[in-house]
DNA sequence: AGCACGCCGACT
DNA sequence: GTCGGCGTGCTC
């Protein structure tokens, strides 16, 4: 039970101001709940607060200032305080910046937002013109609901004048009603489907876990076409039955709108929408009915684990391998994660929908700590697309073209059918491989596992983990060829530029997410090629995300072997899962797709896995090399950024950090580095990376605040740490 | 984050 | 002599 100020008494106040601590401050008049949202005075501001706890009374009496208000906003429950605190201290986030986090939403100290509605009044109707009728014919209409100025006059086809007219005289009457009105209710028993007997079955084992009410994870496993949206639906449903709020996260905000559509078609009605793409007075509306118990379900980014919620009771996070569940600029936690860390808190259940899961969330449900459920799929094998590797050492091929003679002409064939053909490469920038075209051996780093990248400028070549450099061979250190190693390595606006050559008569569209400026382009241009509008698609990692693409046939993945030996742990892993996922775009309507993989490793473990559909298999043997490197999951990682507008200032840092590693050392940590950063230059500023490895049972954190407290940061410098790190490249 | 204080270089 | 650069520190 959450405590009561009296007024004068001393309260912990955080702020989202960035002061790494609690403020003293006397409770208002009136006093005040702990989780109260308050405006404190800060030198000579007014800033936003929550009421953390009693005061610690460290501070000079004589200067604690009182609370100024208490905002007309629903107080923070512990759940949710709790929830910050420890989201923080794994992030080794600062709780302020948390807090910034709850509170996305402007204007939560102003007074709630007014319009004006209108309704039938009761005057005598006189002077009556068709306008006039209309009008009112359209208020009984509407019985009780009630209607703004436009909404009225647009609804009996009239101008806001007549409207005016008639509320002067009082047959309609004018109110003032809230904005942030609530969200229509949701009927858990509207549309439910019949279910395939191992999606029923899979439903009521989910529904079971929401009724329990207690914490509980589930791996739901099923690939495209599998039915795993009706299934968590139905666990939505339990949800809302059981009176809790329920919340689905999505990975990209191009996927809610056709998601929005099926929840309607389930519950009745649209439920709460929470991304980038929402306006500000939607914000604010949702999330004041989150915590006010008027949103049911809420669908969004990342973000919206950081809502109010009132009962979170299910979260679910759809396509959970997905990396872009990872933030990676400000606050870097993984919602995933966080997901299941809220939902353990609040007594609440979580699905992790994929088709191709995580390796951490496959050996969490091997390890007993989630539950396991696979569908299988409902079109049976006989419309999986077809998978064959297309040896790159026995294709002819120009330096400086990716696109083989072989896959040229199954493109080609595609064309003349008026069906549509991907060509798949995941990797936007300028990234280059150093690889023999002789026997196929890509250049490793001598002392990770890592690849080594060709550094034009250095005239070296540089491992991006440990910062190994080395002078770029001259002969192939495998098989002794001379003037075979190349660097490789297009990215998908040059693959694109050769697509244009080869396919000169074709309408290339190239889906990229750094291409659009916004969703709604992004999702205008996936629509336009689902309809037809484009005989190439070339893509990244964006075109693997759920979209469908019904006259998609062919898919050829350019380069099968990016990321089996690379620069980044996960690597095998994402590799695997992405193209399990772009084969399954080939071939999802009537007629059956073809999924070619461009690769110098034809017997490579993981592209055998691939093709033979082994996935168990595959999970088995990268767990095992997982384990035996100590890699995450069977051991942590963790990344530290230093950038500054001054190289030197980085690396001297990073150096410094390097040497002084003695906090680390004491749990058995290991640090790497300083190595240019996965991206070396961002606006300007140079970015260097340490990444520390440490035993699975290790206290990390702790660990990692001690090692990082021992550095001022002067000027220009920042240091930035990332627990989990994703992005390798 | 802001905002004030304070200590060294080029001007009226 | 003074204006102003931004490094350092404080805000309950």
């Amino acid at each position: 039970m959450d405590a009561f100020y009296d007024e004068g008494t001393l309260v912990a106040v955080l702020t989202t101001q960035p002061l790494d601590r609690l403020l003293d401050y006397k409770a208002p008049e009136g006093g005040c709940w702990e989780g109260a949202f308050v405006e404190v005075p800060l030198g000579p501001r007014k800033v936003l607060g929550v009421v953390w706890g009693p005061g610690r009374g460290d501070f000079d009496y004589a200067k604690v200032r009182p609370v100024t208000r208490v905002l007309d906003v629903v107080p923070m429950r512990a759940e949710l305080r709790s929830f910050l605190e420890r989201a923080g201290e794994y992030t080794l986030t600062p709780l302020t910046a948390m807090l910034r986090l709850a509170t996305r939403a402007p204007g939560l100290g102003e007074a709630p937002s007014m319009r004006k509605i209108y309704r039938l009044g009761d005057v005598e109707r006189e002077r009556m013109t068709d306008a006039r009728r209309r009008v009112l014919e359209v208020l009984s209409e509407m019985g009780g609901l009630s209607l703004t100025q436009g909404e009225l006059a647009d609804a009996a086809g009239v101008t806001p004048s007549v409207i005016k007219g008639l509320a002067k005289m009082g047959a309609v009457r004018e109110e003032e009603a809230p904005r942030d009105t609530a969200f229509p209710r949701l009927d858990p028993d509207y549309g439910g489907k019949a279910l395939a007997e191992d999606q029923a079955a899979a439903a009521q084992s989910l529904r079971e876990g929401v009724a329990s009410g207690h914490y509980g994870t589930v791996l739901l496993k099923g690939v495209t076409g599998s039915g795993k949206t009706e299934v968590y639906l139905e666990a939505v449903a339990e949800c809302l039955a059981q009176g809790r709020q329920a919340l689905v996260l999505l990975p990209e905000i191009a996927l809610t709108s056709e998601f929005l559509t099926r929840v309607e078609a389930r519950f009745g009605a649209k439920p709460a929408e929470w991304h980038s793409g929402v306006t500000v007075t939607e914000r604010r509306r949702v999330w004041k009915q989150v915590a006010q118990g008027g949103a049911q379900l809420v669908v969004g980014a990342r973000s919206a684990l950081f809502l109010p919620f009132r009962d979170l009771g299910l979260a679910v996070v759809d396509e959970e391998h997905d990396t872009s569940y990872k933030q990676d600029e400000g606050v870097l936690y993984n919602a995933r994660d966080m997901a299941v860390l809220r939902a353990s808190i609040c007594s609440g259940r979580v699905v992790l929908a994929s088709a191709t899961p995580s390796l951490e969330s496959w050996a969490n449900a091997d390890a007993g700590k989630y539950q396991r459920l696979d569908l299988v799929s409902r079109f049976g094998a006989s419309v999986m697309p077809e998978m064959r590797s297309l040896d790159m050492r026995a294709e002819t091929l120009p330096s400086n073209r990716w696109v083989s003679p072989s896959l040229q002409s199954e493109v080609l064939a595609r064309i003349e059918r008026d069906e549509q053909a991907m060509l798949f490469l995941n990797r936007r920038g300028y990234a280059p491989v150093t690889i023999c075209r002789a026997c196929g051996h890509q250049i490793g780093c001598p002392h990770c596992d890592a690849r080594m990248v060709e550094h034009r400028f250095l005239q070296r070549l540089v491992c991006h983990q440990c910062g190994e450099t080395v002078p770029k061979p001259e002969v192939c250190p495998s098989c002794e060829a001379e003037d075979k190693l190349a660097a490789v390595g297009p990215g998908v606006e040059r693959l694109a530029e050769e697509a244009a050559e080869l396919f000169p008569q074709a309408r290339l569209a190239v889906l990229s997410s750094d291409l659009f400026g916004s969703a709604r382009a992004l999702k205008e241009e996936i629509e336009k090629i689902a309809s037809g509008g484009a005989d190439i698609v070339i893509g990244t990692q964006l075109v693997a995300k759920g979209h469908n693409f019904p006259l998609l046939t062919l898919v050829g993945v350019i380069d099968a072997d990016l990321g089996l030996q690379g620069s980044d742990l996960r690597a095998a892993e994402r590799t695997f899962q992405l193209m399990r996922q772009v084969a399954g775009r080939a071939g999802r309507a009537e007629k059956p797709g073809v999924a070619l993989l461009q690769t110098y490793q034809p017997e490579h473990p993981v592209i055998r896995a691939i093709l033979s559909g082994d996935e168990e298999g595959f999970w088995q043997a990268e767990a095992e090399e997982r384990r035996a490197a100590g890699m995450p999951p069977y051991g942590r990682l963790a990344g530290v950024i230093l950038s500054s507008t001054e190289a030197q200032e980085v690396f001297d840092l990073g150096n410094a950090m390097a040497r002084q590693d003695a906090p680390l050392r004491r749990i058995g940590a290991q640090v790497y580095g300083p190595a240019p950063a996965p991206i070396a230059k961002v606006r300007g500023r140079h970015r260097v990376r340490l990444l520390v490895k440490a035993p699975k049972g290790a206290a990390l954190q702790p660990a990692l605040a001690d090692w990082a407290g021992q550095f001022r940061l002067r000027g220009e410098l920042r240091m930035a740490i990332d627990i989990d790190p994703q992005s390798f490249f």
